[in-house]
DNA sequence: CATGAATGAGTTTTCATTCAT
DNA sequence: GATGAATGAAAACTCATTCAT
């Protein structure tokens, strides 16, 4: 019975979820009012008072939903057995495919303050996670000796800005020929000189 | 005399845009009403809109007047006649030293989606320029023959990145040593590979 | 069986009476929400609308039910063969009585505006009560020839007064202090001079 | 200048008072929104927050502004120099002249409970008087030597509980005649007994 | 009868913009 | 040009009441 109740309440959310993105996809963050979202999810502007304390509630949930997917994914490539290689291939991809599916959104989430502000972490998540794995190709001695923490940063920058100038694009890449294109750079910018391939690290 | 009412709207403009910085910084982007920013300027905020059609107006002075010293000598140094890898540093250092200056009001300037609406160049300008760079490297043959206009948009992204998560560091990097590290990731992510030295492009 | 069902309605009404006594003495008269009657009640909002019609009903059931044990109290005296000086003396010990238990509730009947358009008549109520008794002291000859109507009334508000700052005093004196106090005050303001003691009104 | 503004400022507030004072009269506390009070100034409802902060503050500005004078007019006799007796046909005088002013308003100054979070102590304030009072003419021999603190509960309380019914009454006394018969109840209530007249207190 | 999600009118508050002085 | 009061549209949020299950 409260499984069923529970099933209805996330059917709702989802609703809400759906109506939200779609506003903000359409028309831009500052046009997503309550009301709006009320609308475009064809329930009355209360009922979502019903699902989420306040506006900020909902920004998160779309937030948290949205990103969840990517970061789980990312998460669980991190936590493999991969080499460091396999690794940041795999982070890449999964960036650019993620991108393919959710373009207008990404927008709105990469981009908005207001969202900024409860979200600090995210932008660095990903620095984090980038200098993980460069820590690592150093360790497997695929990767030269550099810090990891600033090549995380410029990493996942540059993919970011890729990102985000695909998101815009009005003639953007193929998901496969991006990810082929940045793992050479990355590897390029990290690969160990050749003439050093002997030396163990 | 028209001289005159000139220079005399050029000083408002000016006071009006230190004032905008000035609740920018102190307060944030939602705290920055007409109001606010003419009570900070010491006028009255009827006077803005002498000066200033409306406030997306402002906000876009705010921008242009902001970005405008770093743009003015990113596109000095590009213009000039030194090599790319001189240009590639010397863009690095400006972006960096720029950095140092006006931290508060940068986090705004790069995050704000209202502000983004406006300025939706801005974000790729630097990929261009780094664009213009990596094309004149691979002409001068010392950079790798690969897509200027793709790691053009990854060498600014990792600068981006890196500004950003500096911006709101609690213990920044020192930047000549920020710009030294960038430059030795940008070479080695360009070089052309040793073995090669003697082809031509 | 209909007395079966008349229990039960009862039952429910007197929990739903505890919850909104609960919540308005914890909370406060703004917090009575429906809402919150019901949770504090255990049933659900729209159960309430099976025992009241709306909230103003509701709210005039919290507020007869809460007078009326002193209201009875007082009409018992009031019809009692007691003389004059006794009934006045049992009102006194009622009113303060009643008001050890339920201080915090009455905080809410007695100020609250909402309220008092349901409830003009109760706060006259005590003065009528009043002005019966000094009519009775007359005619018994053992108080002066006053006005009923008027001195009923100044008692009476002499008694809320004390009642109301007794009611928000941090250090509250003992009811029979209280009750002796007002007596005394009662009495001398009522009382006949000792000179005409012999006349006959 | 400045004084000129500061006018229209006050010129405005008043205006503001009289409706937000006409809609409490002829409609009730619950009627008073913000809206209503705007329409009823002839002014738009964003301009109420160009003279109060928000609604509390309206609300506690007509609270001020109809009691002041009542409050003025009682400090006034409280610091002069007449006896107790006097003091005490004074205030009952003030209390029942302003009355006959303001009658519709002070049905709301009395019983709001909004109000009276914001005003515990107007409520306690005329006791407190009436104490002083009561203390200096057992000072000066002229009244019991009774416990002041509660004569001057019972004495506030009655002559309000007259006040408020009188509010509301149909066919209210003259001015005069109330004044006469409270005073009556008071020194009945307050003198020393004439037997007693040569005993110590 | 019980439930509680859905409703939507109503409330406070903000703020860019206008305009009379 | 300067001023700042006036405006009013728009936004977030509340809550008594209804009604399908």
């Amino acid at each position: 019975m409260a499984r069923l109740l529970e099933r209805r309440k996330t059917l709702m959310k989802n609703g809400i979820y759906d109506a939200a993105v779609a506003v903000l996809v359409r028309d831009g963050f500052e046009a997503l009012t309550m009301e709006r979202v009320a609308e475009e999810a064809g329930v009355a502007k209360g009922s979502l008072y019903n699902y989420f304390q306040n506006k900020e509630d909902l920004l998160e949930f779309v937030h948290e939903r949205t990103v969840e997917p990517l970061r789980q994914g990312v998460r669980e490539v991190l936590e493999s057995k991969a080499t460091a290689t396999d690794k940041l291939g795999a982070f890449i991809a999964l960036c650019f495919e993620y991108l393919d599916v959710r373009r207008g959104l990404f927008h709105f989430l990469f981009n908005e303050h207001a969202i900024h502000k409860l979200i600090s972490k995210p932008k660095t998540e990903g620095s984090r996670h980038l200098t993980a794995i460069v820590r690592q190709g150093i360790e497997e001695g695929v990767f030269r000796p550099v810090d990891p923490e600033l090549h995380g940063t410029l990493l996942f920058g540059a993919v970011r800005q890729l990102f985000e100038e695909q998101l815009e694009s009005e003639e953007p890449w193929a998901v496969e020929d991006m990810s082929r294109a940045v793992m050479d750079f990355f590897l390029n910018a990290l690969k160990r000189p050749p003439a050093l391939l002997d030396e163990k690290p």
